[in-house]
DNA sequence: ATTTTTATCAAGAACTATTCTAAATAATAA
DNA sequence: TTATTATTTAGAATAGTTCTTGATAAAAAT
């Protein structure tokens, strides 16, 4: 979905009144070519190796107006800084506490996590967003093989 | 579980090092007598009524403290203000976009959110968190109507 | 009971992610 | 071209939260 088979990234529209413009295709692109769901602070650094002249407002401005057309998801964990995810799949997110690395989770096939909630009489839903948090499996590992040290 | 049969509110403390002050005990009672899930500043504007001199900063504290002790839940929706839930049983949150309500959803019977994830092999699941956003009951209803009269 | 130690409180300063402001620049429309 | 509108940029402003520090209160030790 990120890219097509010639390794192009995917042409898009913003719309009416909204102009692509080189920081917003620099954005997209590092979103793209990222699996890690930069901050965007990190999303400013990766563009300015590209952009030099690119400014952190400006990536601020690109990544809501990406958001606002949704080809690009926000996606916060607790109050740390909001991270940016270029996976438009319907998916949850694992959040380990002891590296910080913010990670996709797939869903089972035709499973909606939103079944097993009794939502309530007459509410509209619009979306539902899922965070796991732990220990990533190499953390997991690493910390208990620290244990068995002692 | 938030009182019981007397009235009174649960007793506890806050284990090895901790003290159960009045301005402790008052942000508890208040989160005990709320079910919308106030913001600290809300929680502070409570308390304020009982206890005038009692501090943000403070309020702040005890929070962490409760929450740290796990007897509160701290629940962040967006980029929100934090919002704190004296509900322990596991539950989902609604945001109402329009009226930005936070209500809690029940799980159904026996039912786990996780359950429909595919969760990495390895992972170390610590707890998740499901938040639903879309309209409550009431602004669904009231802004349908609001259309009909066009 | 007095002293000592430790935890907590309170006020304000500091911090930080994000948003806003305003002037310059670039893209589109007329 | 000229006019209009959108975007970029740097820096100021904002807001929720955390930090600092001296005062206060609770617990422990004497
Ligand atoms: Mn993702
Ligand atoms: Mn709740
Ligand atoms: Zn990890
Ligand atoms: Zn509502």
């Amino acid at each position: 979905m990120s890219q097509n088979s010639t390794g192009n990234i995917k042409q898009f529209n913003l719309g009416e009144g909204h102009r692509m413009t080189p920081q917003r295709r620099f954005v997209y692109e590092v979103l793209m070519n990222s699996k890690d769901h930069p901050t965007a602070t990190e999303v400013f650094m990766r563009v300015k190796n590209k952009m030099d002249s690119i400014s952190l407002a400006t990536v601020y401005n690109c990544l809501d107006a990406l958001v606002g057309v949704g080809v690009v998801r926000q996606v916060n964990v607790d109050r740390e800084p909001s991270r940016y995810c270029g996976n438009l799949e319907p998916h949850a997110h694992f959040h380990c506490e002891n590296c910080a690395s913010v990670e996709d989770i797939s869903l089972k096939d035709g499973a909606k996590p939103s079944n097993s909630l009794k939502l309530p009489r007459g509410a509209k839903v619009e979306k539902f967003e899922v965070v796991v948090r732990g220990l990533c499996p190499e953390c997991a590992l690493s910390i208990k093989t620290k244990k068995q040290l002692n």
